[in-house]
DNA sequence: TGTGAACAGTTTGGAAGTAAAGTATCGCAG
DNA sequence: CTGCGATACTTTACTTCCAAACTGTTCACA
């Protein structure tokens, strides 16, 4: 009766954890998906621009020396190809340049323009007035305990495997 | 000299401020988007379907009632036009049907088929595991810390304007 | 009754995202 | 110095998403 007593609270406890873990990741998501929400609009109406295009010159307005494409890629955190077409745009409008690489052809530089980093800065400010307005629920003391949490949580999640381990394991032994 | 000290501590404050808000949004973006890269790639490569697919059907299989188009709406956070896709392909693939309404011919009740809850209740149990393991970075108690920190930023949330308030007084007064 | 506002859902046009295949260049091992 | 794998980016085909315009239905009220 013991191991029963045992295996029953191991039960619970574990499907506890996972609604636990389950509802924690809805509300995290409805947060973050209705904060970009927000944003998106935002830029829209007021400055008739999205927010990919914003982050790149954000991306860009901080390393004025410019940045590789793959390095684009890596900072916005999306795939290469979706870089490529923001990049064309914002050349297309003057924003940005390409800049060749001087020794190896493969590759090139992307910088802001000045009407570039003027638009962008134009931007930061109220944008940045927008990120505090939202997260304004919060109390400095809290904003630090959240950013400590997503630190910790930040670190273990590059350490998980974007694929399935149960598949990987398949696929080794094949 | 007093106003002088005080208005350069409000300054900073304030700098500080918007640097905490703007990196806290940061970082929780780049959690929230690896968490959905992961469980994205997951479902595709384990089960050859995407996250709104996955999505409707777990709000449906939540409803056993059904929803219609509008709800689905709402409580996948995406628009409706988006919504009438998603379901047009679960129609087409069977795990799902429009069920009319009997009073009301503008809207219809979406249900899962058995064959629906068949296909979720497969992926429901290992998309629970994944997210365990995504979030196994944080312990039971920190877990709970965050869950209560997402409900009080939510709920403040639901106060803040879609719209920018400087363009919506704009309109008022024209 | 009938008309117009509100509502439920769809369509359209376009931006943004992906994975996977393709192109061109680089750099090194033989 | 050849050739071949890795690298840097682009292209392609497709899904997902949105905003805005559109269709058809209902309901209030004059």
């Amino acid at each position: 009766m013991n191991s029963a007593a045992v295996v029953s609270d191991l039960e619970s406890r574990v499907t506890l954890d996972h609604h636990q873990a389950l509802k924690l990741w809805l509300r995290l998501l409805s947060c973050t998906t209705r904060i970009e929400g927000v944003i998106r609009n935002r830029l829209r109406t007021d400055f008739a621009t999205t927010l990919p295009r914003f982050d790149m010159l954000a991306q860009l307005e901080r390393e004025p020396a410019g940045l590789s494409m793959g390095a684009l890629s890596k900072r916005m955190m999306v795939s290469g190809g979706n870089v490529t077409g923001i990049t064309d745009q914002l050349e297309a409008e003057g924003l940005v340049t390409r800049l060749a690489h001087p020794s190896d052809r493969r590759g090139y530089t992307v910088q802001l323009t000045p009407a570039g980093r003027r638009q962008f800065r134009r931007m930061a400010a109220v944008h940045e007035r927008w990120v505090v307005e939202l997260f304004d629920g919060w109390t400095a003391a809290q904003k630090n305990q959240a950013y400590a949490l997503m630190a910790g949580l930040k670190q273990h999640l590059a350490t998980v495997e974007l694929k399935s381990p149960l598949k990987r394991s398949k696929e080794k032994s094949t």
